[in-house]
DNA sequence: CGTGCCAGGTGCCAT
DNA sequence: ATGGCACTTGGCACG
């Protein structure tokens, strides 16, 4: 690895970190500071954070990120497109960041620090796959009986007046089935998602089935569900992700067999 | 500051970041790392990210963040109270955080290092305000017609026998009006505890008006609202702020006019 | 601990 | 820009 994409320097003198600033962030870099801020934002909202121990992460794309030493969330942060500045102010080290449209302002104000660090990361964007619900309705396009043997698949995300439904098809009775696709457990919301959904129908058509299709689902929700005659049909996330990939083994295998590099 | 609250190795050995990880983490200490690797998620969900240049940061209450060069929120992490493992496995050093109820596992596999700090976060929670309601009745009194085109406020934190009044007025037409202040979406509670004061006022008033001021409000909280035949009024948050910061430069202005240093 | 509910939600994709 | 919606939502209060 390149020894220059990263640098870092322990107890740095502010006036060294302006100057680090000035000669990585033009450049793409990550600059990671570690010491003694307070925080003041104003924006959408107002917040204040007294002086504190704080990771601070100014990202090339604008993004900043203020992290205590607990918790996944950033006890500040600013969207990407924000404008970082950086100066010293009364003996402190000053970061002012700002976007416009809506206006938002986040100041962190270092009286020390102990850790500054600046790093190149690619940004080109790998690869990344996820299960979410749109995989499991590729899953159920795929293998229609995760839902119910005999169902039969129309059509997904069908606008109607309120919304989009999931998934739609009909069951072996030829009767018309809307699936509400839920990836994590459905709650109550989701029930009341389904029932807009079929209410919005049930004027146009006879008698339509409802069913919430979900890993799992709270016992408030099922209550609801059965009030509203509705079904439940539980979704095995691991039978879907095996349908997934076995699926897409065969299409490379199809691919390389026409010769498709794709 | 301390020196030994921070430490940073540009392009380190495995064994030496293994070596430091054990030394650190214990000591509720926070360790960063940068480099490639490639991250599989099993849990909740399954995700899978090819290798690329990532920022890792292992906090002391067992949060680790997965950072990409772009964008606020992390491309992976894993929530606090999660255990970190970490080994050096087929030349690579492999990160394996995991949390049970519900299971979800985070790996991290890095193929190349440029960068591994660490320091001392203090954990101590400071203070932290946002726009609070007395900043929202500071800027209504400055600015009544926030509330309305006439209102003129009289009194605030009224005391009534049920709690206080936010804050109490005339209409342009001279009737008495209740108004309860809210600092974020206003739900069923807050219709209720309007209505609880405008019960204990009109047996000694005649037609007292009640109004409801916050930036938004739910639709159960409406419904019920105009159920007791009280009224809504938006509050712009954003608004109140630019009336509150110019009003504190003017104050400043006249301070050091009259040589006031504070 | 599960459930409900808010967030400066964020991010993504549609119009 | 605006709106809709999913998210490993996260985090908090509460039963």
């Amino acid at each position: 690895m390149n020894p220059d994409m990263a640098s870092a320097f322990v107890n740095p003198r502010f006036e060294d970190v302006v100057e680090l600033f000035r000669r990585s962030l033009a450049e793409g870099m990550v600059m990671i500071l570690v010491g003694e801020c307070s925080v003041e934002y104003k924006g959408r909202g107002v917040a204040s954070l007294e002086s504190g121990s704080r990771i601070v992460i100014a990202k090339p794309d604008g993004s900043l990120l203020i992290h205590a030493a607990t918790s996944v969330e950033p006890v500040n942060w600013q969207p990407p497109g924000s404008k970082l500045e950086i100066r010293i102010e009364d003996d402190n080290l000053v970061l002012s960041s700002t976007r416009k449209a809506p206006y938002e302002n986040v100041i962190a104000r270092f009286i020390s620090l102990s850790l500054v660090a600046v790093c190149k990361l690619e940004i080109k964007p790998r690869f990344k796959v996820e299960i979410g619900e749109e995989a499991i309705r590729e899953a159920v396009l795929a293998e229609p009986s995760l839902i119910e043997d005999g169902f039969k698949p129309i059509s997904i995300e069908k606008p109607v007046e309120v919304g989009f439904i999931d998934l739609y098809g009909l069951d072996r009775d030829g009767r018309l089935v809307i699936v509400e696709l839920k990836r994590v457990k459905a709650d109550v919301e989701a029930v009341e998602q389904l029932k807009t959904y079929m209410d919005s129908l049930t004027d146009s058509y006879g008698s339509v089935r409802g069913i919430l299709a979900a890993p799992s689902i709270t016992y408030k929700a099922y209550m609801k569900l059965k009030e509203f005659g509705l079904e439940y049909r539980k979704i095995d996330i691991a039978k879907c992700i095996s349908i997934l990939t076995s699926r897409r083994r065969q299409q490379r295998k199809l691919g390389e067999y026409y010769g498709d590099k794709s």
